[in-house]
DNA sequence: GTCTATAATTAGATAGAC
DNA sequence: GTCTATCTAATTATAGAC
C-alpha cells in the first residue's frame, strides 16, 4: 500500500475514468482540478496525461460512453408490438437504466455546455437519436388511436423529461422500490399520452 | 461612452446582477470569472466587491431572489376550487413563469451544488415549500377521487420535472406559442394522474 | 465609485529524473 | 509508469491612489 511508484497501467486507467467521473458528477467538471482527480487515483498530476490528452478528453469520453451504452442497451431490449406495450417498456428501461447510472446521468445533463463545440455537436446527435425512439412509439399510437397526443415532439421531451426526474430523487433502500418506481412511471407516461 | 471613472451606483448594482444571472446561466458558476463579470458590466473587477461581499453571494442572491419570485408569484395566482382546476391552473402557472425566467431556472437546477452549504439549505427549504403546494394539490383530488395517484411525493416530482423540461427546448417563434404549450403541458399533467 | 496594482493561490499542462 | 519540479496563465480578493 505505501509504495509510490511502478507501474499499474491496467489500473490506473479505468480508475482514472471512475475517479473523474465521480468527481464531475458530484463538484461539476469546472470545479474540479487535475490534481484532485489525480488525489483519487492515487498518482502525482502530471501522470494523468499518460491516460487522457487533457480534462476536454476525459469529460467527453466519459459522456460518449454513456450515450453509446444507453443507444445499445435500448436497442437490445425487447419491445412488445402494440404502441402500449412498447411505451411501458419504454419507460420502465428509461427509469431503471437511468436509475443504475447516476453520475453518468447527472454528467449528461449537467455538463453539455463544458463540451467543445465538436464535441458537443456528437452528443447532441446522440440524444437526438434516442428521443427518435420515444418519438417513433408514440407517433405509431397517435396513428393507431391508441395514444391522443396533440404533439408527438412536446410529448417526447415531456415523458423523457418526466422519466428523467428520478433520478433527482430516488434513493435505494426509501420508501419504494425500482421495480415499483418504474411501473409507476410507466403508468403515468401511459395515462400522459391519452393511453 | 469613452467615460473610465466615475459614480453610477443605481446602474452598476443591478447591472452586476444581470450580467453575472446571463453568464452563469449561459457558463456555469465555476466557469465564469470575477474579471468576465466585471467586463460584462463594464467596470473593473475591484470594483464589483462594492456590490457583492464575494462571489458566492452573488450566486445565492440569484438563487434565492428567483425562488422568492416563484413562491410570492404562485400565491398570488388565483386557484380554482376544484383540483382539476387547481392542477390545470398550477400546470400553466409553471409553463409560463419559467418561461419568462430561462436564465434564471437554469442556475437554480444547475448551480445547487455550488452553494455552500448554509445557503444550500435555504434554497432546499424554498424548494420544498413549493413542491408541497402541488402536493397538496394531488392529496386533495387523490381524496376526493378525482384523480388516481398511487404515490402523491412521487407524482408531483414526475410533473415538475415534466413541466419544467419546457425550458429545455421552447424556444419562442417556434411552431408553438406559450399559451398552446402550457395548454399541453396541463392536459398531460391532468392525464397523467388520471383525472 | 472606480481604477490600478498586487498579494496569495491555484489552474492545466509539460520536461526530465528515476 | 510515476514523480518532482516547473512554466505560464488565471483565479479571488484586497489596498490605496484618484
Amino acid at each position: 500500500m505505501a509504495r509510490k511508484t511502478g507501474s499499474h497501467a491496467e489500473i490506473t486507467g479505468p480508475r482514472l475514468r471512475a475517479v473523474a467521473r465521480d468527481l464531475f458528477a458530484r463538484h461539476g467538471y469546472a470545479a474540479v482540478s487535475m490534481r484532485q482527480i489525480a488525489a483519487g487515483v492515487g498518482v502525482q498530476a502530471g501522470a494523468l496525461y499518460l491516460y487522457t490528452p487533457d480534462k476536454q478528453a476525459l469529460l467527453f469520453e466519459l459522456m460518449r460512453g454513456h450515450m453509446d451504452d444507453l443507444l445499445a442497451a435500448l436497442a437490445a431490449e425487447p419491445m412488445p408490438a402494440d404502441p402500449c406495450g412498447r411505451l411501458a417498456a419504454f419507460a420502465r428501461f428509461h427509469v431503471h437504466f437511468h436509475l443504475d447510472r447516476p453520475a453518468e446521468v447527472f454528467i449528461a445533463y449537467m455538463e453539455l455546455r463544458n463540451l467543445t463545440p465538436e464535441n458537443f455537436a456528437v452528443l447532441e446527435r446522440q440524444r437526438h437519436a434516442y428521443e427518435d425512439a420515444l418519438e417513433a412509439i408514440l407517433r405509431d399510437g397517435a396513428a393507431t388511436g391508441a395514444f391522443r397526443v396533440p404533439d408527438a415532439k412536446l410529448a417526447t421531451r415531456a415523458l423523457i423529461a418526466m422519466l428523467t426526474g428520478v433520478t433527482q430523487w430516488f434513493r435505494d433502500g426509501g420508501r419504494l422500490g425500482r421495480a415499483e418506481v418504474g411501473a409507476i412511471y410507466a403508468e403515468m407516461a401511459l395515462r400522459a399520452v391519452g393511453a
